[in-house]
DNA sequence: GGACTCATGTAAGCTGTTACATGATTTC
DNA sequence: GAAATCATGTAACAGCTTACATGAGTCC
């Protein structure tokens, strides 16, 4: 699915602004799928220029020159069918698992601090989902959120549990030059 | 990461050809990175070119033609310190969640098939992983298939316990064309 | 002899990121 | 008045996928 069809979507909650489709990516979509404002903009301009949205520019208000943008009819069946039409599925890119895959090519310092990091994300990130629940949302928003929360629970929990014997089983590579480790931030 | 650096990971493991990488993406990596021929193939040549890797055409035996590469000295150097380097971390980008994000606008049949999918799909790649297992492998490849296993494992067990649910509270969307639902393969 | 697996590679193009460039408004 | 947030956009280019094109060897 592309960027486009998901513009599209979240302009059925509502007008909004490119900057306002930036922000639901960061608050309710974060954990399954990012977007950058040079790919934002971009495809709200092609929609336009597709028909699928159409824009105005706020005159009056705190911000003048603030561009919103809201769906057309055309817009609106053109995302039913895309929906319909994706098959369910994922993109994986994990660099922490191609971490562990060579493992054993790390020096046990610098391993153990690549395990907290993940876990330290998979924390940090259950902090931004956990609160989310509180609001309203619709049965399916809340689907996503507590999938989410399960699935980093569930990676969190692995690390936990596999940490302290992968790194007591864990032999020093050859040739390790043994520098300095990297300090958490 | 790139995948060129994981190409040089694949080769600390042994000579291989371009099809042996891909080979390996496709059963031992394949739930946390994919990979292409037509990645593979230039990732290699520029990685010869830096003098990372070094290949030679083998002249005898079954297959005569075929490159098969190796790391060199300086490639191994450069594969550690990107290994150290690199933050470990994740990119998801699942299309299942956008779905279930709008499932709304789904229609109730729909809504149920892709659900049914996604856990086909997650059982597939259950089936995949578990008889990795019985294989011999360092720890840390063992860890990526028991962290791999414990997530889908997570993912479809929500499904099965969120499915009903889901389904008996939906709505059919306003403006819904009741389309016949493309049948499951 | 047909199907499948092994094997290599290129070309076009899609999709998105990063970095840059700018400026108004709000909060402290 | 400084910092943070709101707001829009472009240009360069990275990185990968898809589809194409080809051919030898193996299994049944």
């Amino acid at each position: 699915m592309q960027l486009k069809t998901l513009c599209l979507g979240l302009l059925e909650m509502g007008d909004a602004t490119g900057y306002d489709i930036k922000q639901m990516f960061e608050r309710s979509l974060n954990h399954f799928h990012a977007a950058s404002y040079g790919s934002i903009y971009p495809a709200l301009k092609q929609l336009e220029q597709e028909g699928h949205v159409r824009s105005r520019l706020e005159t009056g208000g705190h911000h003048p020159g603030k561009r919103l943008f809201s769906l057309t009819e055309q817009g609106h069946a053109h995302f039913i069918e895309s929906l319909t039409g994706t098959e369910p599925d994922e993109n994986i890119r994990s660099e922490f698992l191609v971490l562990m895959f060579f493992s054993h090519l790390l020096e046990t310092a610098v391993l153990e601090q690549k395990l907290d990091r993940m876990e330290a994300r998979y924390n940090n990130k259950l902090e931004i989902l956990g609160p989310l629940l509180d609001q309203k949302h619709t049965a399916g928003i809340r689907f996503t959120i507590e999938f989410g929360i399960s699935v980093m629970t569930a990676k969190r929990d692995f690390i936990r549990k596999h940490r302290d014997k992968l790194l007591s089983d864990h032999k020093e590579p050859p040739h390790s030059k043994a520098l300095p480790v990297e300090k958490q931030r």
